[in-house]
DNA sequence: TCTAACTCATTACCCGATCTAACGATAGCT
DNA sequence: AGCTATCGTTAGATCGGGTAATGAGTTAGA
C-alpha cells in the first residue's frame, strides 16, 4: 500500500468526480430547506435509520457527549425527539423519534430530493441511465470500506 | 413549473444519486485532512481561484463582512492572506493567496483527490468510463443552473 | 467646488455551538 | 460489599458568526 502514482486519466476522473459530489452536496445544503439546522437534520437522520443512544450518536455525528445531550434537549424541545430509559442499563438513554420527527425528516428529503429531480428530468434515457449506473457504482465504494479497514461511522450522508 | 410527479425511475434516481453525492462529501471531510478548519479552506480555495475584495469574498461564502473580515484576520496571522489597498478605490481591500496559502490548498486536494482515487483505481476500465461520462454530466448539470433563475453564488465545491 | 449621501471595511458587543473538566448515577467485577 | 469503569449531564471557557455603530473613501448634486 502507497498508491504508487495512478495513471493521469484515474487521478484527473478522481478529482472531477470529487469536486462534482461536493459541489452537488453545497449546492444542496445551500439551496434547499434551512427549515431545520444542520446538525440537527443529521441527527434525525441517523435516528430514522434507528433508535440509538446518545453516546453512540455523539461518535456517529463526531461530537463531544456535552454537545449532542444540549442538541437533543432542543430537538426534545421541538417535540421530534424523546428521551426514554433503557429497561437493561439505567445509564443508557434510549433516543427515538417521533411521529412529527420522522414527518420533519420526510419533507426535508422530499425538498432535497426534488431539487436533484429538477436537473435531471431534462437528460435524455441514455444520460440517465449513464447517471444509474454511475450512482450504484458510488454506493457500492462507498460500502466497501464501511468494513474496512478504518471503519468509520461516517455515511448517512444526509448531513449538515 | 410545478414537476407534476416526474417518474418513479427517475425519483428514485434522484434520490440515489443525491445520497451518493453527499455521502462522498461527508465522509472526503470527515476522513481526510482536517489540517486547517473547514470555512478557511473554502476561503482560500476562492482566492485560490482568483484575488478577490473582502465584500465579494464575504458574499460568496455567504457570511456577513464582520465574519469574514476576522477569518481573513486569522489566515493573515497563518501567513497564507495578504490584504493590499485597490490602487483605484481606496475603500477596497484586495485579498490574494501567498505562496504558504497556494500550497495549503495544493497539499488538501492532494489528499482529498487521493481519497476518492483509492476509490476508483479497484474499478474495470469500464466502471471508470462510466463514473467518467457521469462526472461530465453531473458537471453539466451543475454548470446549467450557474446563470439560471437563482444564480447563486455557491459553486466551488471545495467547501466545508 | 463642496457638501451630502452612499459604499466598503472594521470595531464593539451579543448569541449560539462546541469543547474539556468535573460530577452524580448505574453496572460489573473481585 | 466495595472498587472501578461507563454513561449522561452540568459548569465554565472558547470560538465562529450576526447586527449595530464607526470611520475612511467615493460619487453625485446644488
Amino acid at each position: 500500500m502507497s498508491d504508487p502514482a495512478p495513471d493521469p486519466a484515474t487521478a484527473a476522473l478522481a478529482h472531477d468526480l470529487r469536486m462534482a459530489c461536493m459541489r452537488v452536496a453545497r449546492r444542496v445544503r445551500f439551496d434547499v430547506g434551512n427549515t431545520i439546522a444542520p446538525h440537527h437534520f443529521s441527527v434525525l437522520v441517523r435516528l430514522h435509520e434507528q433508535p440509538r443512544t446518545l453516546g453512540e450518536l455523539a461518535a456517529i455525528e463526531q461530537v463531544s457527549p456535552p454537545s449532542m445531550s444540549r442538541s437533543i434537549d432542543q430537538l426534545a424541545d421541538l417535540g421530534y425527539v424523546v428521551r426514554s430509559p433503557d429497561p437493561d442499563d439505567g445509564r443508557l438513554v434510549r433516543l427515538s423519534l417521533t411521529g412529527e420527527g420522522r414527518d420533519v425528516v420526510g419533507r426535508e428529503r422530499e425538498l432535497r430530493d426534488a431539487w436533484m429531480a429538477a436537473r435531471i428530468e431534462g437528460l435524455s434515457d441514455a444520460d440517465r441511465t449513464v447517471l444509474r449506473r454511475a450512482t450504484d457504482l458510488l454506493e457500492g465504494l462507498l460500502e466497501a470500506d464501511r468494513g474496512g479497514a478504518q471503519s468509520r461511522a461516517s455515511g448517512s450522508g444526509e448531513a449538515r
